[in-house]
RNA sequence: ACGGGUGUAGCUCAGUCGGUAGAGCACUGGUCUCCAAAACCAGGUGUCGGGCGUUCGAGUCGCUCCUCCCGUG
């Protein structure tokens, strides 16, 4: 068996429901190795069923890693995600020189790739206040005041997009600079080599996958699962398809097939968005999820 | 069979006095360095059921055929 040269991080990704954990069971079989996860809900224990968590026998059989590591009660980030995977590689590449992640956060996967720039973690209490602030004073006194503290991103940032400019803000009061002033958009250098591979298909064929797989969810209870979430709907974690469309049917503002037809409608809507994103990704060999030969081979040489 | 209604975008529907059709969702494309399965931006994709007629001009008016629905038989 032929193995990459130096520590390599197979990178298997793609849109939702495209059929990255059969494959990556079968890259995973092939290099001995574990899976790390790339998932930013699958993190959550409390959210298996809607974000489909691989099962129990596959998670038992081969190692995975950052899946239902964490509680929706916990915040967490794409920053975070990058420090804790360099960890966990460091650990993993002395038993293994072929690591496998999996996953379509694009976020994510651009964090371990290129690293991302080291900003604090925002304060709960001062994320309320300037969230309070805008639902009070609307848009335009938030605009003017980042253009206050940080003229220079008031000039680049989308001036539409609230969570865009609360963002900027919360930085700047946390660190007293401008947010500007701490973007560098620096990439990092890796010790290990990255190896992209993108999983593809037709479009009206991931678009029936989908649909099968939230009609599988809802066999599955996902019904259930959401209602034992519904009391903390207001966390963000839980502002992710497949929950807040039941979320809205618990509150009466619409049937449960209504609220299932929605959560197809928003799944292929993400993976529009997954792949709108990748595509200008030039790093990225793109493949068909049943050409599990051929992507072996490409690994391997 | 007769009477009434209906037919416009993939779906649900709007369309004034006759002036070559528009809204939501779907769909398609894009932005995005940290709450990212989030947030934001852009794009109308059409044999107006078919035909004939009136008219300078018909989704709109007339006739006719067809579809589906309701009622009566």
């Amino acid at each position: 068996m032929n193995t990459p040269p130096i520590q390599t991080l197979i990178i298997l990704l793609g849109p939702t429901g495209i059929g990255k954990t059969a494959l990556s069971e079968v890259i995973a079989d092939h290099f001995q190795t574990e899976i790390i996860s790339c998932d930013s809900r699958q993190l959550f224990s409390e959210m298996s069923i809607g974000t489909a968590v691989p099962d129990d026998q596959l998670l038992k059989r081969i190692p995975h890693h950052f899946i239902r590591s964490h509680s929706i009660f916990d915040s967490y980030n794409a920053a975070r995600f990058e420090t804790d995977v360099i960890d966990l590689l460091q650990t993993l590449f002395a038993k293994n020189p072929v690591i496998l992640m999996t996953g379509g956060s694009m976020l994510y996967i651009d964090a371990v790739c290129k690293g991302i720039d080291d900003l604090p973690d925002i304060d709960p209490e001062l994320r309320s206040t300037i969230s309070e602030r805008h639902k009070n004073f609307g848009i335009d006194h938030m605009r003017a005041e980042l253009k206050l503290l940080d003229p220079v991103y008031y000039r680049e940032v989308d001036l539409q997009n609230p969570v865009r400019i609360l963002h900027a803000l919360e930085i700047c009061y946390t660190t007293g600079r401008t947010f500007s002033s701490q973007r560098t958009k620096t990439v990092k250098e890796r010790n290990f080599r990255i190896l992209k591979i993108g999983l593809n298909r037709d479009r009206s064929e991931l678009y029936d996958r989908i649909n099968q797989r939230v009609d599988e969810m809802m066999q599955n209870g996902l019904e259930q699962e959401a209602r034992k979430l519904y009391p903390f709907k207001h966390l963000n974690t839980l502002n992710t398809v497949g929950y807040r469309e039941l979320f809205e049917y618990f509150d009466g503002d619409c049937t449960l097939a209504q609220a299932v037809e929605k959560i197809k409608a928003n799944t292929r809507k993400y993976a529009r968005k997954q792949l709108t994103w990748f595509r200008k990704d030039t790093e990225i060999n793109w493949f068909h999820p049943d050409q599990e030969q051929e992507i072996i081979q490409f690994i391997s040489n």
